[in-house]
DNA sequence: CCGTCGTTTTGCGCTAGCGCAAACAGGCGG
DNA sequence: CCGCCTGTTTGCGCTAGCGCAAAACGACGG
């Protein structure tokens, strides 16, 4: 069904130290599907019947509690792995995820994943790095959560996200998929009502520039200043 | 150097699917080292030259910011590893290792991981289940630093502390190592005196009864109820 | 038994950021 | 082109929890 060249994700890191015979066949197992702008992929709690590699587009993982407040646990770009819930032991996906751009992925059934790792281990050890760098990337949200202001948590994530997701525009740099201030506040545990002051005011200052969903960093150094800042002065 | 039974350690996550022989094997590349009470294991930042698995005691993980803040990453039971740095593929340990407790490890170098986990590939897959669940736990973490008050994070935070180290004693269960305001405090997210406010609230209402680094619980249920509680009334 | 040091308790005032409410704006479908 | 829907902005008051400070406590070594 997919027919998927080599080449387009022989570079990635999950496939490393794969030979591209092995890919092939690696690539044989699964299919492709596309998921339209706002549509679910998989919904939290759903049985994990599958596993996904994120070919173009974006997706949003978020995490719901039982009272309905959501938070954003990342955002998946193209290249990267998601669903993930049975690599690491779980019968359940634990979060949802949804097509914010149009997006294209690859898809495994979750059944086939014991065989392809006891065939080719570098996909566990591959997959054990990834996994390892979204528990330090955790770690560090801990941190931050713990011991920053609202208003460098926030910074930092706009350039975490323009670092991962960043275009390169005449203005500056600019958020390449569509993000409301809610889920800003989603991934910095913060309501929408402060980001939209805190965008308000770095606009006012020239840091940033943005609209309906979409956000470009002007001065991406300054914010960084800003960021770094422990707990002291004002504005300009 | 080390005489480690394997019947010891057979039954743990990390060595699920491991024939006898192979622990072995893998026992014989190991030392084990006793570390008394508050001294460090490794420190942030340090070549990542070993990794652990505890056998006795209780360590503690704690990340620290620049300006020398401090959160718990988590709290190290016996049969669990750390120190992983390796594994995911860090060349220094991200946080510091401290023995809350007269604690003994077995100590592997760095260097062997390649060769386990070449030979014995289950080591890889269960490492992956291991920090797939931190993975997990971290999120929930997040979640709730995001969306609950203090008091039910640190209601949270003792209850999961007495399932993982809780010891039944006559007047409820008591958290089986030294640990204080301060820490409890970076664990959830806070600071000493809020902790040391909401322990004092909860002792008058028969909660709990704690002293110098020593909680017990003493009707975890009515501590559960207050953990779920969303946002609502106060005290009884 | 006494002194010392780390931990805990508690009071008090303050403020970052939340919560509510209402107005506003931009894009899309009809 | 109009109306609707979703996202954004902004004002205002409030409070959970922080930060500082000081005192009390308790364990341990000498």
């Amino acid at each position: 069904m997919a027919k998927v060249d080599t080449s387009l994700v022989a570079h990635l890191p999950l496939f490393g130290g794969v030979k591209p015979d092995d890919l092939e066949e690696i690539l044989r197992e699964a299919r492709s599907a596309r998921y339209p702008r706002n549509t679910a992929i998989f919904e939290q709690g759903a049985d994990a019947t599958s596993f996904f590699l994120l070919l173009h587009g974006h997706v949003r993982a978020a995490k719901t509690t039982p009272t309905g407040e959501q938070i954003v646990v990342r955002y998946v770009a193209p290249g990267e792995t998601f669903g993930l819930a049975m690599a690491i032991g779980a019968a359940h996906y634990p979060a949802t995820a949804l097509a914010v751009d149009d997006s294209v992925v690859l898809i495994w059934p979750t059944a086939a994943w014991p065989r392809l790792v006891e065939r080719f281990p570098a996909l566990a050890a591959n997959t054990l790095q990834t996994i390892g760098t979204r528990l330090q990337e955790s770690h560090t949200r801990i941190l931050e959560m713990s011991t920053q202001q609202v208003e460098q948590r926030v910074a930092h994530a706009l350039l975490r996200l323009a670092k991962q997701s960043g275009r390169k525009v005449d203005r500056g740099i600019e958020i390449d998929f569509p993000i409301s201030r809610q889920d800003i506040a989603q991934m910095t545990g913060t309501t929408l009502h402060t980001v939209s002051r805190l965008l308000s005011a770095w606009e006012a200052q020239g840091l940033v520039e943005s609209g309906r969903q979409r956000i470009i960093l002007r001065e991406p150094h300054r914010l960084v200043v800003l960021a770094e800042r422990s707990a002291d002065s004002g504005a300009t």
